[in-house]
DNA sequence: ACTTGACTTCAAGTATACTTTAAGTGTTAA
DNA sequence: TTAACACTTAAAGTATACTTGAAGTCAAGT
């Protein structure tokens, strides 16, 4: 079975080792064997588990909820009510999420291109653009 | 033309009026005025303000970012350009996001069937469902 | 033998975004 | 008039997620 040095899984996932041992520290990462010096020796679960917390990190889960699920994983048949139920509420507020993220990127883009039109009229002395729905270039549509 | 108390902000916005205040401190609100006891005086320019403040937030633009941008609007003919730049570089991040964050909801949707499927399976004293995409219950395919 | 480099632990430090506290001021109702 | 209440400032405190520093260990190369 492979396995990867501490190095070797930075390089690899692109965060620093101390990242790593503190992950290891905060519970997120267990069972990392260490070799006869003492240094730790991961393998591909340890991958597939940062992976995992990446993924869930980017959802906006804590360090704290994640030793969560973590803890319920490791004793699945008595928590698997929690775990499905921390899952679901997490999905819900992903979905949130991308509901909000999907209006805020079309408000960015609208003013992108208000703004262009604005630099647009600088150039050719124009007069400046009027955007209805953005009175002071800081308002959105609900 | 309405104006706002610093309670009828925060109930309306639904955030702390410390909030407000460190908003202010932070040069994300400008020109409060005051009325003769020194209390703060908000208008709907400043609810406006608000709401976008808490658009780029949710994208993750930091309080120095909205700094920037908010400082570059007040010399809009000196900096738009820079205002234009740091609009696109957002909109990218943004976009980055989103296809991110419908990934990882897709793969909370599946781990919360995989973990439904686990609970059936216990229920039934059938075999554990095994899940090809997910090993560990951690892993994804991308 | 000895230096170099990568690791180790543990404690302390940093960054961000608030939040709380302490001490004081002004308006309002009993 | 006096208590309650909402506000004020400035400074200190909190939470989260790392990050850095100090001091030491170990294996390999010169």
């Amino acid at each position: 079975m492979k396995t990867y040095s501490i190095q070797e899984i930075s390089n690899l996932l692109s965060l620093p080792s101390s990242t790593l041992r503190y992950y290891e520290s905060e519970g997120l990462l267990i069972n990392v064997q260490r070799n006869a010096s003492g240094q730790r020796i991961y393998t591909e679960e340890h991958i597939e588990r940062i992976n995992c917390i990446h993924c869930f990190k980017r959802t906006g889960m804590t360090i704290a909820q994640l030793r969560s699920l973590f803890q319920y994983e490791e004793n699945e048949a008595e928590h698997i009510d929690e775990i499905i139920s921390l899952l679901e509420n997490q999905e819900q507020c992903v979905y949130e999420q991308l509901t909000h993220l999907k209006e805020d990127f079309l408000h960015i883009q609208r003013k992108v291109k208000y703004y262009k039109a604005v630099k647009n009229s600088f150039e050719q002395g124009m007069p400046r653009p009027d955007w209805t729905e953005c009175e002071n270039g800081e308002n959105q549509r609900r």
